[in-house]
DNA sequence: CAAAAACTTGACGTATTGGTCAGGATATGA
DNA sequence: TCATATCCTGACCAATACGTCAAGTTTTTG
């Protein structure tokens, strides 16, 4: 579980390798933990992928759940960010719209994380602490508030805010984490800006003239 | 990968043993692979759950791939079914309202099924084969067209069949995939008949009286 | 220019995995 | 009852996994 960290690195002079060789590792990590998850990924595949030798990856990081569990980390402040659109200074439209437009510009740009993170959450979210959990709680709960504050200075229509925030997450989400469905659908070989902009248009035309009073 | 079928059993006197434990097999089979994937389910693990030995499990399929490809073609079967509901001959309040309705009782009652073939899509669909992709994108296509008939009739709003039918399939499915999430989200332990109502409404609400022309 | 710290890596060790197999148990049917 | 088809399973195997380690090389620092 926990492994004795890779060196005491007190005097820390030059970190840059090190950075260097993490940002590698995770970043073939994320690739591959999102496609074929915790168990399906091998070390070796990482190593491969980062082009360095095995060990060396564990001279880096003292385990596989080292690794995975970093990632998580990453990837809950990009949640993070994405939802503090949904701010009660901003007006429902303008917020809501940046909303939807940041989670589709994660979702075309970051599509790994962003099944990284689907796949931890069809897990379960096991190796999501409670802290995590918590925090994660917390700041939907925020949001609900924002948007309970919308409907009662008249701004938004009466709608559960749980599921209106549910289902701008499930809808975004989904041209990353379900990308060759949603190509499918729409005949495309790959998804392309030009289908992330007609996601965004509709979505927002769905949503947004629905759930704002003046159409 | 193909491996010798388990018996020819041209006489079948009587087949409920074998139906019986297959059954069992695959029960077990699909609330794993939905969980860990692939890779990270034990042939071991689904014998455990099954209350059969290892070797026994072997008997009855060839292969891991084997039991992996038989779910697919089961789930493919849930996936017609409630696409059914969208049907020409239907008004669109109705059609949609019974598919909403069809998917969210699907989550509900078949989550692992739900999460096993989110878990397929993740890894891109490999495990598919192309006659079960050319059949989705055909089915998917037919319903593309019903809703564009509803349009030209007048019977909806103007607007993207495609993501129309992603935003419906991406929401409902949340609530199976990611239950753990909306359970977060709705700061309940987790989801109940309850929930699953107020998505069911909200869903409603937000797509139907925005999407069908007479308020 | 040493000495020390940081980094690299090939070669293991132990545990587990998917899958096999031979032989036995059980049921069916004439 | 006996032959045949079906069903069951403990023991086994080769491959591979995660993680370790000792012996390096390179870089930093005093």
């Amino acid at each position: 579980m926990t492994g004795k960290q890779p060196p005491p690195s007190q005097p820390k002079p030059d970190e840059r390798i090190r950075d260097r060789n993490e940002a590698k590792i995770l970043k073939s990590a994320v690739e591959l933990f999102s496609r074929k998850g915790f168990d399906g990924t091998r070390i070796s595949e990482i190593a491969k992928a980062s082009e360095l030798p095995k060990a060396n990856v564990y001279y880096y990081f003292a385990t596989k759940e080292a690794i995975y569990t970093r990632l998580i980390e990453r990837v809950l402040v990009g949640w993070d960010i994405a939802l503090e659109h949904i701010h009660p200074d901003r007006e429902p439209r303008d917020a809501l719209s940046a909303y939807i437009d940041a989670k589709l510009t994660y979702s075309k740009n970051h599509a790994s994380e962003s099944r990284f993170f689907a796949n931890e959450m069809l897990r379960g979210g096991q190796f999501m602490s409670r802290k995590q959990i918590r925090h994660m709680k917390e700041i939907t709960r925020e949001r609900v508030r924002v948007i309970e504050g919308w409907i009662e200075d008249g701004k938004m229509v009466r709608i559960d805010p749980h599921h209106f925030l549910i289902m701008l997450w499930a809808t975004t989400q989904f041209y990353a984490d379900f990308s060759n469905v949603a190509a499918v659908s729409l005949e495309k070989k790959r998804l392309g800006a030009a289908e992330f902009e007609a996601a965004r248009a509709t979505l927002v035309e769905i949503v947004l003239n629905n759930c704002l009073p003046t159409k």
